[in-house]
DNA sequence: GTAGTTTATTGGTATTACCAAAGCTTTTGA
DNA sequence: TCAAAAGCTTTGGTAATACCAATAAACTAC
């Protein structure tokens, strides 16, 4: 069988970059679907007429760039994948890692994005979210009145609890901003959790965000928000020597 | 001389993982600083204990996430690089491309986000700043009063105007948001100033905010915020055909 | 028919050799 | 004396080959 797809041979010198440049536009031009396959390393090498290597590096590109997925074995290859929020945030994420911005900065950029979403979340989530988001916020509290709360679960409920949110927005842009700074930043998420009594308080207060959701009350729930970044400020004033 | 850092030997079966990540961790962790070089390849591979190639894999991947600059010849080798937004816009674009997101999505997103510029604007912002916006604000209307008006220089007037904003909030977050947002997706924001009527209705609009700022009027800004985008949503359900 | 074994496919790694670019050093020539 | 040119050295870029390791399908024995 001949191949579904020819690629042009590869310009010598910056072979690496053509050939991932190549395959990206074959992708974005949906010659290839998600869930498909390239064809294998051996063959690509054939039809960009160069060595193995250089098709290699410029699959791992691809990967990076999370428009593939690799999979060893027989059967195995280079498959066209659907774009996650997770790894594209993860840039941004990197990118907020790296200039190193301070807290405050960071808290003041999430309490304004965490206000829309919530007006979003409210007016676009079906009842079924917003039951799914009271009872993640149930399942927070029930962890942090338990005898030794494991701060793993508490963190990932907490995340949870903002992906839930994000996603009733029924807008991905929301969904990937709110992962890019958690996934960077829940360091300062955790110093909530670190004392018994803002323990406590937080978890009530998401309890209270959500039934305010749940309810459709937006005023409400924007004030629980608000009281939820000002717990976040006192504690990381609190902890942080800086 | 010794090298400054020794990596540990990689793992066998995911050399190349291994290596990127222990490299970035490196540079997280800021062992190396911007504009510092990294060791050569054939260094790396001996502190890695493993093969050239998968050294390669690994600094292109980390080339791809924007913290490496590959130069060639004799001092050249992997620098480390300051981080830009650009490389961010790029893969949200990518993403969005994929996940084939409708202008409304965009439009909502940055609408939200220019509430809350506009309005830290008003409270951060000096006053040599609010009167340079609205000397902007100006310019443009003169640009666009013109005969022929230059497209290009209108849409980078619109540009400056929305930098200029973002700077005013002093922090650096809403800037780099903004200028994502805005750099894979400026097309619609030329659609705005294609006829001669949304042209000046955007100019004069952007003169009205402007003024508020400079005034200090937040809700009386944030109206002249939403009519932006109202005239913007207008004229991508007029142009667009999807 | 099912469990275990073999085998073919495909990505992962190592090695080696050579090319190409770019900076540095030496030579050359006026 | 000094600047242009030639050559040298370092370092990334590419090719070719061989072998390892995982995986799924085909096969075999019971």
């Amino acid at each position: 069988m001949e191949p579904k797809y020819v690629f042009k041979r590869a310009v010598q010198g910056r072979a690496v970059e053509d050939i991932s440049l190549q395959i990206e536009a074959a992708i974005i031009n949906r010659d290839f679907l998600p869930g498909e396959k390239l064809p294998s390393e051996r063959e690509l090498q054939l039809q960009f007429g160069t060595g193995r290597g250089v098709v290699r590096e410029a699959l791992k590109i691809l990967k990076q760039k999370d428009l593939l997925e690799i999979k060893k074995g027989s059967r195995g290859g280079a498959f066209i994948k659907e774009a996650e929020v997770e790894k594209i945030s993860e840039s941004l994420s990197l990118f907020l890692k790296q200039k190193q911005i301070d807290a405050e900065k960071l808290i003041e950029f999430r309490e304004s994005i965490d206000e829309t979403i919530t007006v979003l979340a409210i007016a676009r989530g079906s009842r079924e979210e917003k039951k799914a988001l009271y009872l993640k916020a149930v399942e927070l509290s029930k962890i942090i009145s338990s005898e030794n709360p494991d701060m793993d679960m508490i963190g990932e409920a907490d995340r949870e609890l903002n992906i839930l949110l994000a996603k009733m927005t029924k807008n991905p842009l929301f969904d990937w901003i709110m992962e890019a700074v958690q996934f960077g930043f829940s360091s300062y998420d955790y110093a909530l959790y670190e004392t018994e009594e803002f323990r406590r308080l937080t978890a009530d207060n998401w309890k209270n965000t959500a039934f305010e959701i749940l309810e459709g009350e937006p005023m409400k729930a924007l004030s629980y928000i608000g009281y939820h970044y000002s717990l976040l400020r006192r504690c990381i004033d609190k902890n942080d020597v800086n």
